[in-house]
RNA sequence: GCAGCUGUAGUGUAGUGGCCCAUCAUGAAGCCCUCUCGAGGCUUCGACCCGGGUUCAAAUCCCGGCAGUUGCACCA
């Protein structure tokens, strides 16, 4: 009925002729079979007999009035530090709707705040190259706003001259009674030609900070508190606290705030699509008043809800510089920090990140995800390449003398047990004076079997007062299988985990693999995967 | 307090009136395979916030609750 609309006015009818139907199929079906039933469907209606196939929306859902090659998409981190695991988001889902619609995306840097939210120099470069990292390439554009405050003084001298703003002297206290009375400030009613001479004495410095503020005329009787005669640019003081980048420092006294900058310069840019937090909501409302002002259109306007990862802190880029500075983590790619720079150093592939943002796709929900689903995700994307190699922890050496069977000349096992083509690992062997590494634990495990085991890929082996002799090279009876090293093929090497935000290092013997690339994924096995970071030097990522 | 947004399995998602006794993934449990506690294969578990209403038909529309969450900054 779904397809045939017409029908839908006689559904009551049509219920009592189809339920004859069926009755009618069910006595066939009853009496000579299923079979029978199919040839009959097959004659008459052969298209029922295939069962559709839901097809289920896969990756991101579309975006509204988007038309393919013209769609301009912004990304707007503060460089106030690097960046963290939430940008992410952001920098996925807008680089890949640009790919989607042959578009492209502005990477923004909204650095107008030099007291409370300093941008750090380092991170105008940090940025773009972790977006280049998640994404396979740099971002479309890059503006920086603290190159465009003059464009933005423009804008708020046109609006002002138009009476569409005001200039207040109130302070933030002060107003805040009149937002809450829904009642207008004095200052509200000034000619835009007071209005202008008063803006020229904010750009001249005469005023200091909190004395004099730009605010966007709407209407203090709205609803929503958070619009009324909203403020647009305000007064910093520079000479204290100058703009880290050496052409702003302090050039400017008057910086413009967010929803001011943000939304003239996304109309400037041309943006057609804006995807933003929902915390965002009111922002959207005020800019689309702005807007308004100056008689443009708002972009299409998408939200996302808050996401929590379970096992990671929060996301506060102030907070974490702060701990850097005091020394609680050694630097911004700490591994127990929640940024972007410590998942490329732990060995996250920027492909799984990619893959678990867009599963999680767009919605308002808030959102609280767990690690497991990012672990997943990585995995899938490293498990086929990554090289199996040995690790033993807290070696324990035993001598490996002949047995039942003699040592043999090399020890060959393949790099990835799946695929042949990536090649073996091969050691080679000696007749004497051989001296293998087991587990402590492991040692344990042979205990309990008559201090008997299985040395993976090689031979099971008889323990007695540290010496391991050969029973067979082929598996004799069903032994636990372990990991295992020789000294003359590994060296020792340290592993760093990261548990509940403790850092540990765990010292043992890595497997000598002359194939070894720094940075490279590898899976020590029974352990988990790490990232070579460098030959002495492992860190673990999952398992 | 005012204003907004959201409510589908443990978690995340699909679903916009009949293809839904609800999709897929993750997770958990079990089995198979494998000389790794990895990967792969198979099976099982588990959800439409609640209450009314509209309709032949509601996860889907309407109303009312409830819960969660966000904003009300001269931060972004």
């Amino acid at each position: 009925m779904g397809t045939y609309p017409k029908a839908r006015p006689h559904a009551k009818d049509l219920t009592v002729i189809i339920k004859k139907f069926v009755e009618e199929a069910n006595e066939l079906a009853k009496k000579k079979g299923l079979n029978e039933l199919r040839k009959v469907l097959e004659q008459n209606a052969p298209q029922l007999l295939e069962r559709k196939i839901k097809e289920k929306r896969v990756g991101l859902p579309d975006l509204k009035n988007a038309i393919n090659g013209q769609v301009v998409l912004r990304f707007a981190p503060n460089p106030n530090g690097p960046l963290s695991f939430g940008h992410s988001r952001g920098i996925v889902i807008n680089s890949e709707y640009a790919k989607r619609y042959e578009g492209k995306w502005i990477l923004r840097f909204d650095d107008t705040d030099t007291v409370r939210k300093p941008p750090l120099p380092s991170a105008y470069k940090s940025i773009q190259e972790e977006v280049e990292w998640l994404t396979g390439k740099p971002a479309d554009k890059i503006v920086i706003a603290s190159d465009r405050i003059e464009t933005y003084y423009k804008y708020a001298s046109e609006l002002i001259s138009k009476g569409g703003a005001y200039i207040c002297t109130l302070s933030a206290e002060e107003f805040r009674e009149f937002r809450q009375t829904k009642s207008n400030s004095p200052d509200r009613d000034r000619s835009p030609e007071e209005n202008l001479k008063l803006w020229e004495r904010m750009l001249n410095g005469d005023f200091q900070p909190g004395e004099a503020v730009v605010r966007i005329k709407t209407d203090m009787t709205l609803p929503n508190p958070a619009l009324r005669d909203w403020p647009a640019l305000r007064i910093q003081d520079t000479e204290n606290n100058p703009h880290p980048r050496e052409n702003i420092n302090s050039k400017y006294k008057v910086w413009p705030l967010l929803d001011f900058q943000s939304g003239i310069e996304d109309y400037l840019q041309g943006v057609t699509h804006i995807i933003r937090g929902k915390d965002l909501m009111d922002s959207t409302r005020k800019q689309t008043l702005l807007y308004e002002h100056f008689g443009w259109e708002y972009p299409e306007t998408v939200y996302w809800g808050r996401v929590k990862i379970h096992e990671l802190g929060g996301f506060s880029t102030s907070g974490m510089r702060n701990d850097i500075e005091n020394g609680k983590y050694s630097d911004w790619d700490d591994p127990r920090l929640p940024t972007l720079a410590s998942m490329q150093r732990r060995g996250f592939s920027p492909e799984a990140l990619r893959n678990f943002w867009i599963e999680l796709a767009l919605t308002q929900k808030d959102i609280s995800a767990s690690m497991a689903t990012i672990y997943s995700h990585n995995i899938k994307i490293i498990d086929e390449t990554a090289p199996r190699l040995f690790f033993v922890k807290n070696p324990f050496p035993l001598e490996l003398i002949d047995g039942n069977e003699q040592i043999p000349s090399n020890f060959k096992t393949q790099i990835h047990p799946e695929d042949e083509n990536l090649g073996y690992r091969i050691w080679e062997l000696q007749k004497e004076n051989n001296l293998i590494y087991l587990e402590k634990e492991d040692l344990q495990l042979a205990k309990e079997n008559n201090n008997k085991i299985r040395l993976k890929d090689f031979a099971d082996i008889q323990i007695k007062d540290n010496i391991a002799s050969i029973i067979s090279l082929e598996p004799s009876e069903k032994l636990p299988i372990i990991h295992w090293l020789d000294s003359k093929n590994s060296y020792d090497a340290v592993l760093e985990i990261t548990r509940e935000n403790e850092i540990q290092l765990i010292e043992g013997k890595l497997e000598n693999f002359p194939k070894l690339k720094l940075n490279e994924i590898t899976q020590l096995e029974r352990i988990g995967y790490a990232k070579i970071e460098n030959k002495n030097k492992l860190i673990f990522i999952h398992n």
